[in-house]
DNA sequence: CGTAGAATTGATATATATCAAGCCTAGTGG
DNA sequence: CCACTAGGCTTGATATATATCAATTCTACG
């Protein structure tokens, strides 16, 4: 489980982490403040300190296997996770991301998962056992219900279903993917009230895509040339700029907005003709 | 509100409702022990038996309006309600289905719930007003948990998009539908330990469809055309048969079953093609 | 009957799946 | 340091499911 995490070689947003050590004060967390602990009193957070342990793992690494119980509530400090899930004709299904300060796990017990969590890119993740979690008596519903929200995100497929994204076209989807990304690299997100997505509000206009191809169209439910297509599409229509594979600009922030709401209009040049249509299966038969 | 329910008028399972009237005593409740209050000691049905109301809705009524905070749990006796939300663009989603002995609404207290519910067919529901179910303080847990397990399904579309429904070809969750729909006509139902799909469980040939074209589209997230269209060819290759435009007939139940998990492989005389592809979209732009 | 809304059918457009190369990049071994 | 390689990514060509538009048929209801 361990390994050498040289800071040079990561991508974006481990290098921080890999400044992250085992020895790293809960004060000192670069995901204090925004985790689940956030809210703990002093005693509580000595008391994690004693507690919680880093686990590091590599991009591709399974962190938690699909319906694996586990003993710990897990929260990212560095890098990104995906919530996946299998389906039954083999192809991987991506319900929801995981960005540092985000959480796992059910603070009530050890409950199966249905999903597996799993790296995007390298990770590092507090893990902090269920036993010791009890032992927080004293802000322990405090604590807990900040952990709750945390974990929500586990679950964020439902999400985009009820927000009706999955009859949106493909290029609304990997609009709304790349906002979503942006949002999570969002400096000030989690500290004002609603982190927005004008420039003004710390929004960033370079961002790093912590997701492969693959896991892109995984996560749209596309296929990965379809994936590929629709940045070419965005790239094309001037509204991101892709400086390197993962690496991107974002060059009009309103019209990516309404392209994620699929509200696009055909603009004063506009050849590009308006995103018609649907969605996509899969085939994948054994 | 009151409505002239005339028995002889009204679709398949509404003829049963049409019988239950006001005074019906709970024990003799159609729903009775499959709904949430299947539970309830003697004592706490007594008290449910003089707080709970009978409303009766028209097919097409708004049950529960999108956001709205209402103040009692409902629960269905006959008919079926769909939960629906509307797009941006003004397209309905139907996120899920509630058949009879299914509830909504939260046991907490009035929660703003973020779809609505509207009766698909002439409906019959039993409301119970929160502060009254608080009195029933004995069984409580016993019956909010119950509750709360059959107000599930007022969040089914999440599950349907864990279980990879959406990128499932139009043809495979329209044979999903129909399975879904012919199990809950399973007079067996609730009673034995898992309702089986096959016809020595129980499972009904002849099945009653509670939902208009129009809301089978909107819940497939497809046009109506296209749902026609499958219907059209789930008759052809001889997996169903159109008594009437509502009225369905299940001639082939093992080939239905895999229709709906997207594993159909040509049969014998097979020149019907693999339903090789996707989902859909929406336009509706205003 | 006649009308209105629902449902179907037909024709066409198009987004995306799928198949098949080709390219780019990081890692590997000489 | 450089060819070699493997996997990820992109591009191209084609097939097809479904949206969309338009017209017709069905059904319920007056």
């Amino acid at each position: 489980m361990a390994m050498s995490m040289s800071a040079t070689k990561l991508p974006g947003g481990l290098q921080r982490a890999a400044a992250i050590g085992r020895d790293v004060p809960c004060r000192f967390c670069q995901v204090r403040g925004k985790a689940f602990c956030g809210f703990a009193d002093s005693g509580d957070l000595s008391l994690l300190e004693g507690v919680r342990s880093y686990r590091e793992y590599r991009a591709g690494d399974t962190i938690v296997r699909a319906g694996a119980r586990i003993g710990f509530v897990g929260t990212l400090v560095a890098g990104t996770a995906l919530v996946s899930a299998r389906t039954q004709r083999g192809s991987r299904r991506i319900a929801g991301l995981l960005f540092p300060a985000d959480g796992f796990g059910h603070p009530e017990g050890a409950r199966a998962a249905p999903h597996a969590i799993e790296a995007a890119t390298d990770v590092v993740m507090c893990s902090i056992p269920h036993r010791d979690l009890q032992a927080m008596a004293v802000s322990l519903p405090r604590v807990t219900g900040r952990l709750l929200a945390a974990a929500k995100k586990e679950r964020e497929g439902a999400q985009r279903w009820s927000a009706g994204l999955d009859t949106l076209s493909v290029r609304a989807r990997l609009a709304h993917l790349i906002l979503t990304v942006a949002r999570s690299q969002n400096p000030l997100a989690g500290i004002g009230a609603f982190p927005d997505l004008s420039p003004s509000q710390g929004f960033p206009d370079r961002i790093y895509l912590p997701l492969s191809r693959g896991a892109v169209a995984d996560y749209l439910g596309v296929s990965r040339e379809a994936a590929a297509r629709q940045f070419d599409r965005l790239v094309a229509d001037g509204l991101v700029a892709l400086e390197q594979r993962r690496q991107l600009r974002i060059l009009d922030p309103e019209r990516l907005r309404q392209a994620a709401l699929g509200r696009e209009f055909r603009g004063d040049f506009g050849d590009q003709r308006l995103p018609a249509a649907r969605a996509h299966r899969y085939a994948g038969c054994a």
